[in-house]
DNA sequence: CGATCCATGTAAGTTGTTACATGATTCG
DNA sequence: CGAATCATGTAACAACTTACATGGATCG
């Protein structure tokens, strides 16, 4: 069963909402671990609730687009239960391009190559700064707007913090990379 | 294109090889960025000799299976050129099943969630000792057996570097996270 | 004598991406 | 007045996984 479901099962579970709001959720809480195209998320909310696991009705809006909502199910509960009991024994091995091209890239030009590196900097330290501000702040905002959510804010934060600290990771490593290359080549 | 057709273009422009070799020296050495199975390799080595980039021939063994030799073309080495030089300017997010886990796990039993992470950990530390141990020294024997690789040993040796420097972190995050869910749920 | 290595694939299914399609409202 | 937000999807394609299938040689 793919992950989405059950991040779209996961977040009925705290509150009813339409595809669109889970896109946008998404979008500022788990973009930095996992996203999804809204194509995909309308397909797979289809499959959930032909499973049964979810069930959704029309909302009606005044001018606005009428919207579908969805509901998690029991049946939804005790799948997303099991899922999360379930032990993860294997290692998932990321995919990272920037790593194939360096990794291929014996005979490229090496002001290319640092160019490449460079532009990657930017693009990671703009994502970490991301995370520490904007992220950091909707989280504090989450948890004190519903208290009640304390245990998922909590988790969220260190969802958050495992970002911050990969990209801080990351940059240093181009730090060290781009410092090799402009020395050594 | 798929980044696999690239590793597979950029191993045979070092030197020609058997789909068995390539997904051997892909178990060695890109593991870490980038892995596939061996039915996708031999589809898209297929794949890559209808387009032109490389050729292949039969070479016949005694004692042993009959193999079949993979060559880059100039197209190929054009293309996957092409492919290096071209910018990337997105960041590509990583998938971390382990996140979404945790990220909605604000129901779970505190015990079941911590016995997670503390096979989590155990896994990293396993692949952070491999990185440290088994990939260094073949990237040590690769460059002292074949110095003309040395721009490549030196790339070789940056990816293993960043898998080192990322496991780390990841170690230390999980370390972190052990000890909020014990000390606050 | 069982496991691993060598060696290559097919078939079916799942997951994910890209392009296309529509249209009203609100905000700067 | 143009961009962003709200709102939902279809179609086609590309990428990847899992299961199946075979069979000799070598090593401990």
């Amino acid at each position: 069963m793919s992950v989405l479901r059950y991040i779209l099962l996961g977040s009925l579970n705290y509150t009813s909402l339409t595809g669109y709001q889970l896109k946008k959720f998404m979008g500022e809480s788990t973009f930095h671990f996992w996203y999804a195209q809204t194509s995909q998320i309308y397909r797979t909310l289809d499959e959930l609730e032909h499973d049964g696991l979810v069930t959704s009705e029309i909302e009606e809006q005044e001018d606005r687009p009428d919207r579908r909502r969805y509901h998690i199910t029991q049946a939804g509960r005790d799948d997303l239960h099991g899922w999360l009991m379930r032990p993860m024994t294997q290692l998932e091995m990321p995919k990272d391009k920037l790593l194939v091209r360096l990794f291929f890239s014996g005979q490229m030009d090496k002001e290319v190559l640092l160019t490449q590196l460079r532009l990657q900097r930017s693009l990671h330290q703009q994502h970490l700064t991301e995370l520490q501000t904007v992220t950091r702040a909707l989280i504090a905002d989450t948890a004190a707007r519903a208290p009640e959510m304390q245990p998922h804010t909590r988790l969220w934060e260190a969802a958050r913090r495992q970002g911050e600290l990969s990209e801080e990771a990351y940059i240093r490593w181009l730090d060290e990379t781009i410092q090799l290359i402009q020395d050594t080549f």
